[in-house]
DNA sequence: GTCTATAGTCGGATAGAC
DNA sequence: GTCTATCCGACTATAGAC
């Protein structure tokens, strides 16, 4: 990638981030990232195809950076504790938020959805991985598969972002108790437990 | 409200779940509407309030229309039952759509964001009670109190709606999953699992 | 209250010089 | 590859007739 067209990738996510799917225009994005706004459509073609490619690329990116974190990750508390981290660090670079819109965008926009998908596809899998790997033993995957948790976690994530933005106290409060539901799990989860459990989840299928 | 008023933010409605909070416009909004674009500036001002309106008449309207039936609640499976009747029948009706654009739009929009808070509000609010009423004894409640997880629930919703709108398919497994998750939950939630659990939720606090 | 007409602005996209 | 200049459509908002 040249640098021109790595500047207007960049100027994109900045561009989504700080004006939101609505605001967005080629001429923003150019001004943002300092070059002529006829560049977007000479290496692009289109706002749109420069909007899939900043969202392939920043969810690529963005996986990336984390994948040998995940791949470390051995036990449901040290996932507990990425996660919180992540959740930190990508909320304070404004990436969910970029997600969240690329979100909204794509629900109208059948062009915007297939990247979109791909990039969110990136988060689920690398999730699930690591619950599989976590607790792929346990009677509670009978009941939700880790590809479905990976997904209701990633969705509740993405919802607590957007409404972080509405109502930053009640969503921040909300997040602290479903860190102490983390750490309820876990110790909830030892042998007697997962005995019971499986004994219900039998009588639930 | 005069009829044209009512045609307006109902067009506003169709409009943002048809074309998103990137598409809406007061032309668009008026055409769907059958009435004249100017009308929208007689009568709201400006777009932006007719926005902010229609996203406070929206909110009250469907909070209004499940109330009593919010009420009558007096169990988890009811409410897991009623859960599931609201979000299929919003879900048909582009409801949650318009909330999720809402909230997409009000990241970077503070006039818009005041409204979709109350909005927002108005829901949680009805949850909340709802769990309040159901599992207020709980010692579930001493870890996640009622109102944090009336806004994870609330925000696990939008999320999931949003990635049903790139992949369809992953997002109906994972709240079937969902669904299921809560039936284990009930069958969990017996006296001396209760008993159990304050023991542990001694421990971690 | 409703209409037409329009001012003024911004945006996507292209042509063509360099 | 990058620039200027520009076409053209769509938009918000207003003026003024009815």
């Amino acid at each position: 990638m040249t640098d021109t067209r790595t500047r207007l990738v960049e100027g994109t996510l900045e561009a989504l981030r700080t004006q939101g799917i609505a605001g967005v225009s080629a001429r923003g994005i150019a001004k943002i990232a300092g070059v002529n706004q006829a560049l977007v459509f000479y290496h692009f073609g289109s706002l749109h195809e420069l909007l899939a490619t900043a969202c392939r690329h920043s969810a690529e990116q963005r996986v990336a950076h984390y994948r040998a974190r995940f791949r470390k990750v051995e036990s449901l508390p040290e996932l507990l504790a990425l996660g919180r981290e992540i959740h930190a660090g990508e909320r304070a670079a404004g990436n969910v938020a970029v997600l969240a819109q690329l979100l909204a965008g794509s629900q109208n926009d059948s062009a915007l959805a297939a990247p979109t998908a791909s990039g969110l596809t990136l988060w689920t899998v690398e999730i699930a991985q690591v619950l599989e790997r976590v607790l792929g033993d346990s009677p509670f995957t009978a009941i939700m598969p880790v590809k479905d948790l990976a997904h209701v976690i990633a969705a509740a994530f993405v919802g607590l972002e957007l409404f972080e933005g509405v109502d930053p106290e009640s969503t921040g409060s909300a997040m602290d108790s479903l860190a102490r539901l983390g750490e309820l799990f876990v110790m909830l989860d030892g042998p007697l437990a997962r005995t019971a459990l499986r004994r219900k989840v039998r009588r639930l299928a």
